[in-house]
DNA sequence: TATCAAGGCCAG
DNA sequence: CTGGCCTTGATA
């Protein structure tokens, strides 16, 4: 197994460019369990996984085991080598996503539990994947696609942490077609690691079968139904409308002239901030964090809590990048500019869910592992240093102050990843216009505002907005952070978060001082490069959680 | 009523 | 202990 967020993910791999050649059974494709790569036999304890696993994964938590891997707990787990270790192939179950809660302490046989419904979304989402992979293949034979890419059916496992093992498409077993999924929020926020290439590095991706990745639901535009002009919905009617024949493009062109003509102003009703205040999966993203601690520490006495933490910031990541990559304002950008907005934001983007968190879902300070560590939520928050609790919560304060939702969530979400600093700041957008013009209300944040929700005064709109500078600043530090522990070898490397800091890096020219602890080593960014000055003393702040 | 993901059984 | 097959029973 790798070590660092992606354990044992290098075990086994597919090239996903070869599906497309595998015969259209009923589901298309062959599953592979993403233990161990033997055939799947359909969902088990939360993924699909084979018989064996299923049956080993069973065996352990009903009997309590506990194993010892006679190595260095890396061992290479595959379809002939999954009886050597039980201990490696334990730990792969776990981090394959496979939920401990899914065994029953009763032992009751049959009947369904709460996963039904998530095994289902899961089925929808890999068979929605593979229709759009299919569409886009058809779409390259007869030459008509620019994006060669597609949504491949999804590696990710309905509740994993993301893995580069394969991890396709559904079970042989199953055939039903099931009723559209939900568009917005995936079930899994993680995307498997060919999109971290693809994330960071450009479309084309690097070093994982099938780099591309599933860039078609990007390129989709946004649902039909929700294209309604201002003064539809603020006149209480909502009429949907379909772009006429001749295309969206045209259609967009049209709806623009008479948008001239009468003064109207273009869309992004708050229909569709409610539309997306209904992506917020809240339950759903403390599910994912409590899971993945409680998984990352079951039968372990004692984790570093650091690299859990860089574990947790990862999942996290992932969330971050699906929830806009799906979303209306976002996904007909271009996929470099969608990397380039995201890899500007997503520390902010964090940071604020943490405050959305704490707000509306009482998030605590910290929490207790099921080994009895703590694991400290606030450092999480901060991206892992503690340094500026403080601010953190000077920041949670006020934002109580001005009563902020879920639309204002929301709202500041999109004004983070597309406000115009950004835009002016993130270098060589390939399409700077369309990006401008994806902004709900182009006429900035006011416009965002008052088309979105059009309750706020403007002066709670400005508090809000001073609010953003402060957050900005707990961000950069919390990267200078991550950066600097990456940089003397504490963070796992190969990693999205990583990639993100990286390429963050790579595109600020000036010379900025890195967290910088009082004595610390100064780390700086130079002309692309990290410089570290020679006096190493260990940090005071900043501590891991 | 069919489905399918739980638990159980047992030969190897 | 493993893993293929069987039984069970809530849900769609």
């Amino acid at each position: 197994m790798d070590s660092g967020l992606f354990p044992g993910v290098a075990t086994t791999t597919l090239d996903y460019t070869s599906l497309a050649e595998l015969p259209d059974t009923k589901e298309g494709i062959e599953e592979l369990c993403p233990v161990c790569g033997d055939k799947v036999s359909g969902y088990h304890y939360g993924l699909l996984t084979c018989e064996s696993c299923k049956g080993f994964f069973k065996r352990t938590v009903q009997n309590k085991k506990v194993y010892t891997c006679v190595a260095d707990r890396s061992c290479q787990i595959d379809k002939t080598q999954r009886k050597r270790c039980p201990y490696c192939r334990f730990q792969k179950c776990l981090e394959v996503g496979m939920k401990l809660e899914a065994v029953r302490a009763d032992r009751m046989r049959g009947g369904r539990n709460k996963f039904g419904p998530m095994y289902k979304r899961d089925r929808a989402r890999k068979l929605q994947l593979l229709r759009q992979r299919q569409l886009s293949q058809q779409g390259i034979l007869s030459g008509g696609a620019r994006h060669t890419s597609s949504g491949v059916a999804s590696r990710t496992p309905p509740g994993a942490t993301p893995r580069r093992h394969p991890h396709t498409s559904t079970s042989r077993k199953r055939s039903r077609v099931p009723s559209s999924p939900r568009p917005h929020l995936r079930q899994t926020p993680r995307r498997p690691p060919w999109q971290l290439g693809g994330l960071v590095a450009g479309s084309g991706g690097r070093g994982r079968p099938s780099a591309s990745g599933p860039v078609a639901p990007i390129l989709a535009g946004p649902d039909p139904a929700l294209w309604v002009t201002n003064a539809q919905s603020t006149a209480g009617g909502v009429t949907t409308g379909t772009p006429p024949t001749g295309g969206r493009r045209r259609w967009r062109r049209r709806r623009r002239r008479r948008g001239r003509r009468t003064h109207s102003t273009p869309l992004y009703p708050f229909t569709i901030i409610r539309e997306l205040v209904e992506t917020v999966d809240d339950q759903e993203w403390q599910a994912l964090l409590f899971s993945l601690l409680q998984n990352q520490t079951y039968n372990q006495c004692e984790v570093d809590l650091f690299e859990l933490m860089c574990k947790v910031l990862q999942q996290n990541l992932f969330a971050q990048v699906d929830w806009p990559r799906n979303s209306c304002f976002f996904k007909d950008l271009k996929v470099d500019d969608q990397m380039k907005l995201l890899q500007h934001s997503w520390s902010d983007l964090l940071i604020l869910d943490h405050l959305h968190q704490r707000i509306h879902n009482r998030l605590q300070d910290e929490t207790t592992l099921p080994n009895g560590q703590k694991f400290d939520l606030l450092s999480l928050a901060l991206l892992g240093t503690t340094q500026f609790a403080d601010r953190f919560h000077a920041i949670l304060n006020k934002l109580r102050d001005l009563n902020f939702d879920i639309s204002d969530f929301v709202c500041v979400k999109f004004i983070i990843l597309l406000n115009p600093d950004s835009i002016a700041d993130v270098r060589l957008l390939s399409d700077r216009r369309a990006v401008i013009a994806a902004r709900p209300g182009a006429t900035g944040i006011d416009g965002i505002y008052s088309q979105c929700l059009p309750r706020v005064s403007s002066g709670e709109i400005q508090k809000l907005m001073d609010l953003l500078p402060e957050l900005h600043f707990l961000a950069e530090n919390g990267e200078k952070y991550l950066y600097y522990k990456h940089i003397n070898g504490a963070a796992p490397t190969q990693t999205l978060l990583m990639e993100m800091l990286h390429n963050q890096k790579e595109i600020e020219e000036v010379v900025t001082p890195c967290f910088q602890p009082s004595s610390a080593p100064h780390v700086y960014i130079k002309g692309g490069s990290v410089r570290v000055s020679s006096h190493h003393v260990r940090p005071e702040g900043g501590s891991p959680p």
